[in-house]
DNA sequence: CCTACCGATCGGTAGG
DNA sequence: CCTACCGATCGGTAGG
């Protein structure tokens, strides 16, 4: 519609966007080495723990110089909150993704929600990619105050999710126990096995789904 | 029998042991500071991690000066080494006494003996002066592959009582899921509660223990 | 166990 | 993003 075709003849030099000042390619590549250093920090920080991870390590294993790092992150705690913040981001999403798709599919039954997110929730921490959240889990004494409250607003809403499936199994009899504590044992029989799950060997992690909901759930009534 | 009470008045110094040079005191003492760094160690490496405590965080807290925990231990991972193994005997002889007593009540139940394994391990990693086992939870990666063996032991004679009583539970129908995992998932379940449990609010360890067991188990056929 | 000290490493910065 | 650097801290040691 409104963008004829005028034949830019007269100008000389093409310029490709407008209102940036040119050197798209680098800014493309400024958020590569971003990402680049959150995925190496949040390796090393899952390997070794934050404190035992210099930026030095972290700058080495993404290709940079030492001081590199602080041009992309204000400090060694800011790149530890924002590879949590990246890593529950991805986790939400993830989570909101695996219960679209099974509503979807039929009107699922409460224990069918709780293999949703029993499954989505293994692969968050022990699937590809799954270096952010251990390194929530295991090194939030690590993380300032300061920077807590946002990455808690993300967490609250991830385990929100499970409090109503929670209260319909613990109704309809099939979960025993306080759901508020059950809910927080259930987390960490999922999130104990980032210690000694190991991908090449022993189970699936649709064979630990399997097992969780085994041992948590009893037969419906 | 063979011990003549000849007087040693002939004796003017009188000695207290024979092989050893005096100092008496000096030893006990010695051993009250090793106790000291030990103490103070499992609780700053629990409070903020192997890594970001330093010896002199730790001399401090005992009362010595920066070189002094080097008289005592090799090096800093000999200290992390010392406060595992402690926690694990420890952790090891409490259990056995909660075994025993409970077998000199009355024959109990697999589902009586796993009450027993769960409430002593919820006093192990959450009753007073259980920094130790906390440490070995969530340190084991600061531990030296050399210095890991000695633990490992304890470790497998700590969890190995339990597979008995999970197999007899498994039998009987009152366990469902494969009974080497079911113990991986258990203990996750118990040793998360060490980032959440407060002890000024919520449930005491027995209200914890109940909750565990209503979780995990059927009702028995 | 203290005093005094060493070499290494660390998070972070100025200036380009 | 690199170069060159700083002040602080760290684990550990010699000698008493």
């Amino acid at each position: 519609m409104s963008l004829p075709s005028t034949p830019a003849a007269t100008d000389p030099a093409p310029r490709r966007a407008r209102g940036r000042p040119r050197k798209t390619a680098d800014e493309r590549d400024d958020g590569n080495r971003r990402q680049a250093l959150l995925r190496e920090a949040a390796r090393l920080f899952r390997q070794h723990g934050f404190a035992a991870t210099s930026t030095r390590d972290i700058a080495t294993a993404a290709g940079m110089q030492s001081g590199s790092p602080f041009y992309h992150f204000d400090s060694k705690e800011a790149l530890l909150a924002a590879v949590m913040q990246e890593g529950m981001e991805r986790a939400l999403q993830r989570q909101q993704a695996a219960i679209a798709a099974s509503v979807e599919e039929r009107a699922p039954e409460p224990s069918d929600c709780l293999r949703v997110l029993v499954r989505s929730h293994l692969d968050v921490i022990l699937g590809p990619d799954s270096d952010f959240i251990p390194v929530m889990l295991y090194e939030w004494r690590s993380l300032a105050e300061a920077q807590r409250s946002e990455v808690n607003r993300l967490k609250d809403a991830y385990e929100g999710t499970w409090v109503p499936v929670l209260r319909a199994l613990h109704d309809s009899g099939e979960l025993r126990g306080d759901p508020s504590l059950a809910r927080l044992m259930l987390f960490g029989a999922l999130n104990w096995s980032v210690q000694w799950f190991d991908p090449a060997r022993r189970a699936s992690l649709d064979d630990l789904a399997d097992t969780a909901l085994q041992l948590f759930l009893k037969d419906p009534a």
